[in-house]
DNA sequence: GCCGTTTTCGGCCCGACTGTTTTCAGTCG
């Protein structure tokens, strides 16, 4: 019997593996190499279960043979001898103990061996208490300020560890920047790390400032109105926390060295990492301030493009750097040509208002609206697609009749509108359809030949196996009016994982039978997530990247679909909607 | 324990900040 584990159960395992063999001095370089596995996993957006199943754990970096073997007895006997053998010899309180904030391995085991702290909340009440009592301020190595800091962490245990999504994070960034700026001392200040990486979540917001007075840079910082409590300050970095939970980071930097500050700051850590080893077999040391020769000389960069050519590389942007064959690929200049959201000509998935029965919500706004804000972004063509009639509740000749009256009314719409303007917007009428739990569409085939196409999408029944799901989603892209796959995976950011399928074989089907798979720009979606767009490429799939607008202010996160795109190495002739009309209108209704 | 346009052995990223320290260890990113 396997032992299905999430990748983020087998994360926090390895992590806490890496944290006992720190406690136990083992060798620094085999604690790293739990580390990395650890941050490996995490990021990995196929089940490590699945690979595992397939025998393909050995894609992932950072999984040697031995790994590779834990993880095989994890899966087939629920544990690893191993493992548990050495977590025997540190206290079992010492993993939640590190959850803390300013607690790493050794503080963990130094207050749960001379308290004998229990594991979970009781371990928390119990070091509080001790804290409360002044006993941990005798402790060598501990003083009053670290004991006050151990209460100020246990305080904030159960508020923390938020992720947010990325455009929630974003505007909170753009408000420290918009105040940062209002200092002279300020030349520049732009987010980094992984908002700058538009990664999908994140759990932190860092900002760099290029400035030539720091110190007068921070003071100015200390005095922004949402700081909640500081964390650490110094000129070069100050942390607080953000009234909203999230913690800030800010750091400063001299224009002459701007670029490598950038770099470095942007991460991700695994990227930093393997490049600063490629620096070092060049013969430089590096770091955020530039690059050091073996005789010490330092060379610094203004800009980042002049930072990774020094090393042999094109530049990556940042959305690329996450250690997942960019720096390989920089080295031959081979990187793809991103889509940018200059090159979006259309928006293909958006929800009107109009009072016909739908089987999800209705959109909030008007055909005309729709199209004023199309006209405004400056787009070619658009294309409404609300969620198709109810099945119950209607008859099928109902449904076709509904069918028939939307159709009219938004061609009346469409024409009256557009006989006012001086450019063209071209409009398709489709519909998103239901794919039911069996695979069928949610609606009947004379239906479906009202509308110009129609995408197909789950909004139902997530859970079935994989097999199922594989064979439902074959079904409903079989029909020749869908043309696209709306929201592939269904995951809701923070709160509903993916369905379960065969990508591999899906997106082979999508190829062949001139299907494309949607980019989902709403931002507690963006699906298709990166990791499956770079398999989706290996089977050449064409996307196309749509809002799913319900509020006609939602065409405006288109941006946010085009990011995740990025993240996914797409490029721009791989986007349907970076195509002329006539393209679109081929590939969609031909 | 991982990994290889130097290698199947011998390397393995770098610095800021804090508190408790008389020169540094721990934590974080």
């Amino acid at each position: 019997m396997a032992h299905t584990l999430t990748n983020q159960e087998v994360a926090e395992l390895f992590e806490t593996m890496a944290a006992a063999l720190e406690i136990l001095k083992k060798n620094l370089f085999r604690i790293r190499a739990y580390d990395r596995a650890a941050a490996s996993i995490r990021q990995t957006n196929q089940s490590l279960f699945q690979l595992w199943q397939e025998e393909n754990l050995d894609s992932i970096p950072g999984l040697g043979d031995t790994f590779i073997g834990y993880l095989d007895e994890l899966f087939r006997t629920g544990k690893v001898k191993h493992f548990q053998e050495i977590l025997a010899k540190v206290p079992p309180a010492v993993p939640d103990l590190m959850k803390l904030e300013g607690v790493g391995p050794k503080t963990a085991q130094a207050l749960a061996a001379e308290f004998d702290l229990p594991r979970g909340p009781a371990g928390y009440k119990k070091l509080k208490k001790v804290a409360q009592q002044g006993k941990i301020q005798n402790l060598p190595g501990f003083g009053e300020k670290s004991e006050q800091e151990i209460l100020d962490a246990l305080a904030n245990v159960t508020s923390d560890e938020k992720r947010l999504l990325l455009a929630t994070a974003l505007p909170i960034a753009e408000d420290v920047i918009s105040y940062l700026t209002t200092s002279p001392d300020v030349l520049e200040a732009m987010s980094l790390g992984s908002l700058r990486r538009r990664a999908p979540t994140v759990g932190d917001i860092d900002i760099g400032v290029k400035t030539d007075k720091p110190d007068l840079v921070m003071e100015h910082l200390l005095k922004y109105s949402d700081i909640r409590q500081v964390l650490a300050t110094g000129s070069k970095s100050t942390s607080f926390r953000h009234q909203t939970g999230l913690q800030v980071d800010v750091k400063t930097q001299s224009p002459d060295r701007w670029g490598s500050m950038l770099q470095h700051f942007t991460g991700s850590k695994q990227h930093n990492i393997h490049l600063r080893t490629l620096a070092l077999q060049q013969g430089y040391s590096m770091s955020e301030y530039g690059l050091k020769t073996e005789q010490e000389e330092s060379l610094s960069f203004e800009d980042e493009v002049n930072l990774y050519n020094q090393l042999g590389l094109v530049f990556i942007p940042p959305e690329l750097r996450e250690d997942r064959g960019e720096i390989a690929s920089a080295q031959k200049g081979k990187l793809p040509n991103l889509v940018d959201l200059k090159d979006i000509c259309g928006d293909l998935h958006m929800h009107c208002n109009l009072d016909i029965p739908t089987s999800h919500d209705r959109g909030a706004n008007s055909v005309e609206e729709l199209l004023d804000k199309a006209l405004q972004k400056g787009y070619d063509y658009i294309a409404i697609t609300d969620h198709n009639p109810p099945r119950r509740g209607l008859t099928a000749k109902e449904r076709l009749e509904v069918t028939r009256v939307r159709r009219t009314q938004i061609q009346e719409a469409y024409l009256r509108w557009q006989d006012e303007q001086d450019r063209v917007v071209q409009l398709l009428i489709g519909y998103e359809v239901d794919i039911t739990a069996d695979g069928s569409l949610a609606l009947e085939d004379d239906v479906l030949a009202e509308l110009d196409f129609a995408i197909a999408s789950i909004h139902t029944s997530h859970k079935q196996p994989q097999e199922t799901m594989t064979e439902r989603i074959l079904t409903a892209l079989n029909h020749p009016k869908v043309r696209i796959l709306g929201h592939p995976t269904g995951r809701l950011l923070l709160s509903r994982a993916g369905i379960e399928a065969d990508w591999p074989a899906i997106f082979e089907f999508c190829a062949k039978h001139n299907k494309f798979v949607e980019i989902n720009a709403s931002p507690d979606r963006l699906d298709l997530p990166a990791g499956l767009q770079r398999i989706a490429h290996e089977h050449k799939v064409k996307f196309v990247i749509n809002t799913d607008t319900h509020y006609v202010n939602n065409m405006d996160l288109m941006r946010y679909g085009v990011w995740t795109a990025r993240r996914g190495w797409t490029a721009k002739n791989e986007v349907l909607n970076t195509r002329n009309w006539a393209d679109v209108k081929q590939a969609l209704t031909g």
